[in-house]
DNA sequence: CGTGTTTGACCCGCGC
DNA sequence: GCGCGGGTCAAACACG
């Protein structure tokens, strides 16, 4: 066992050596490879032109891992592999804050509840059926899995830019390798969540598959590792990662009953990009814990704790945009998109929700607290208080420079 | 005291 | 069989 950390720790220094050389490097071949490649852009702090997300369709998050760990997410966001040019999200994304919600609502609920656009439901992940509409999913040979990981950019602001994943393997350039690392993910996240406990999961193994649990993993451009989705999370773990000077981050949600797990890691190749990974579905609405209300509505704001501590709070999703705008600043990237929640994108890239909104186990946050719930509050004053009202503008209405931001 | 984080230990699958 | 890497557990600790 000691061996085995002090391994990690030598590894992890040494990583980290390649790191500090290795980044700079990275970040050019990036550029060329975009160019060359046309491979997904995340946004580069030196391409302020970049603000288009990609949607690419990733086997499973493994790969997305790996991406990350060979810091090489130009690579991982192959667009060779997307349904679609980056002229589409450009067209779309920069301008237009709603693009991608309006993308994703296209794709009839299977991101996003047709009723509600806000909504976007955990069950729509694993994946349709109907993926034809969806311009992620276009062309894609997903061959159908439990649970998928859909990879979703969405460009929110110019150098922003927020990738997500769900584990189906999509993303299959190819269906065999897709299908066999999504095979190889199924098995592993059985172990991983029979895990709870020993016996159990031994017997869980033997006599049962479990269905393996929709993943889905979005990239964010963003200080603050952890950010904060709206719901209450656990840390219960943290591992260094192979090939990245940062460490993984394991959280289950803190709700009793709900299963709910996600994983954080930065990119060790764009150390702004935070990569998050969420698994399973929420059993609850929102956190109402004793401390939750809601939390917007009891804290708004800043639970700043930028650390973890974000995490334990438990807010609308809004206004932990709103949190997180401000505490990760210049911009996240990850618009989700919010999807219409908020409307915006931001130019700026300020903001976005990364997993409240996108991500499938909000599905019921979204539902319930409809848009307008959103917006009402928005309008009725969280934002405002919370954020400042130039920073608010930026996100919601405009879009500006982000190189301003930064 | 309740809640959340830290972190070493442990488990497990996979590849060699 | 062994080592590696990923994921999880759980005791210790921190904090309000």
């Amino acid at each position: 066992m000691e061996k085995k950390k002090e391994e990690d720790h030598q590894h992890h220094h040494l990583q980290e050596q390649q790191q500090s050389s290795k980044n700079t490097e990275t970040k050019i071949e990036h550029q060329q490879e975009q160019e060359q490649e046309q491979k997904l852009q995340i946004s580069q702090a030196s391409s302020s032109s970049s603000h288009m997300a990609n949607l690419v369709t990733s086997s499973d998050h493994h790969q997305l891992e790996l991406a990350g760990n060979n810091m090489n997410l130009s690579s991982f966001f192959d667009t060779s592999s997307l349904p679609f040019s980056y002229s589409y999200f450009e067209d779309h994304s920069s301008n237009n804050p709603n693009s991608f919600l309006d993308l994703l609502r296209q794709d009839h609920n299977q991101f996003v509840s047709s009723s509600n656009s806000s909504s976007f439901s955990f069950d729509a992940f694993p994946l349709p059926n109907n993926n034809n509409n969806n311009p992620f999913f276009t062309d894609l040979p997903l061959p159908q899995a439990e649970s998928s990981e859909v990879v979703n950019t969405a460009p929110t602001s110019p150098n922003s830019t927020s990738v997500s994943s769900s584990s189906n393997e999509a993303a299959n350039d190819n269906n065999n390798s897709g299908k066999e690392v999504l095979e190889k993910n199924q098995e592993e996240e059985n172990q991983r969540e029979q895990k709870g406990t020993k016996p159990q999961l031994k017997a869980k193994k033997k006599n049962q598959k479990k269905t393996r649990e929709a993943r889905f993993a979005f990239l964010t451009k963003s200080d603050i590792d952890n950010l904060d989705d709206g719901y209450r999370w656990r840390k219960y773990g943290q591992k260094a990662v192979k090939n990245s000077p940062y460490p993984r981050s394991y959280y289950r949600c803190t709700t009793v009953g709900c299963g709910v797990k996600k994983r954080v890691e930065r990119s060790s190749d764009d150390p702004s990009i935070v990569m998050t990974t969420y698994e399973g579905q929420h059993t609850h609405p929102f956190p109402m814990t004793p401390r939750g209300h809601i939390g917007m509505l009891t804290s708004p704001i800043l639970d700043h704790g930028a650390t973890t501590a974000l995490s334990s709070s438990f807010s609308i999703p809004q206004p932990r945009y709103l949190q997180l705008t401000q505490q990760h600043q210049p911009y996240n990237m990850y618009n989700n998109n919010s999807l219409s929640m908020i409307n915006r994108s931001s130019s700026d890239g300020t903001f976005v929700n990364p997993g409240s909104s996108s991500f499938p186990g909000f599905g019921y946050e979204m539902s319930q607290a409809s848009t307008s719930t959103t917006s009402s509050i928005r309008d009725h004053g969280l934002l405002q208080d919370i954020i400042p009202s130039q920073i608010r503008s930026d996100t919601i209405n405009t879009q500006t420079n982000e190189e301003d931001k930064k």
